[in-house]
DNA sequence: GTTTATTATATCGCGCACGATTTATTGTTA
DNA sequence: TAACAATAAATCGTGCGCGATATAATAAAC
């Protein structure tokens, strides 16, 4: 009836299942490794910078800390990263990455980035073609963050 | 240190965020409505093409049944739909909108399509811009599915 | 300096997603 | 027809996301 509502028309539901599908294909290189996505962005995010508090971590990945919070728990528990209470502010938990969760980067590094092109290499779009998908969902992550 | 890794030259971590500031935009509506957004998935599947089996309703959602069996039985208990046993084949459940589901499609009509004008009013994308994300989410999903 | 407000993190509960397994029904084969 | 395979749902366990609330430490206000 109303063409608003069809789910071909949702670009909601594109989002939704891209991110699902995109996902699903990471998971076994993840696997691989030991650890989940959500837990491979925070080890991105460390293997940039090092001890962070746990706010900073939720703010670049734009979660909550009740979010962050267990996620990092069950990393400490994996053995990839150490939370110590700050010094000068005793409210932080200062997260660190062990050697172990250091040494994932050149894991990752070696397997994940050509095994996502084998996923996608029977994708259509071209260098410039994802260049541009950044920017437009740049542009809506922007206009609806904070 | 390697770029491939850097979160910043990640598209699922685009798709991820953006799909997540997304759906929180639709959830006060959807709250409004006494709904989640993967019930509203559903909904736009049974307002379109109304009792089908589970498993025609998760292919179309691309999900798994043991998604979408829980999702119904959470669907079934707010009233919105019945499940019965198909009468040719005995192992499928038919899903049928109850009237407070069919009811919901006008309320979402009334809300939904302007509720999210407003909250993406300041995004710069234009019409052909979505056109074209949509086109090339649908690359992504066409590549990866199945 | 004591009260009050703010901030950083943690805890709790619920609803997905999804891998793995189970149960019931249907289809196929010997 | 009996035995076996395939299919449709359901169940179970784990890990997110996130609203709501709690706790402890710091900052601000009086």
């Amino acid at each position: 009836m109303h063409p608003e509502l069809l789910l071909d028309n949702q670009i909601c539901f594109r989002l939704y299942t891209a991110t699902r599908l995109v996902t699903q294909a990471y998971t076994p290189m993840l696997t691989e490794l030991g650890i989940t996505y959500p837990q491979y962005l925070v080890l991105m995010v460390l293997w940039e910078h090092d001890n962070q508090p746990v706010n900073d971590i939720a703010h670049r990945l734009l979660l909550e800390t009740n979010t962050v919070t267990p996620l990092l728990q069950r990393m400490e528990k994996l053995g990839l990263v150490v939370r110590q209470r700050g010094k000068e502010d005793k409210r932080q938990q200062i997260v660190s990455l062990t050697e172990k969760g250091k040494a994932l980067e050149e894991q990752a590094y070696k397997t994940i980035p050509t095994g996502m092109g084998k996923e996608l290499r029977f994708c259509p779009l071209k260098l410039e073609d994802y260049q541009r998908l950044a920017q437009e969902l740049d542009s809506i992550i922007n206009t609806l963050k904070k």
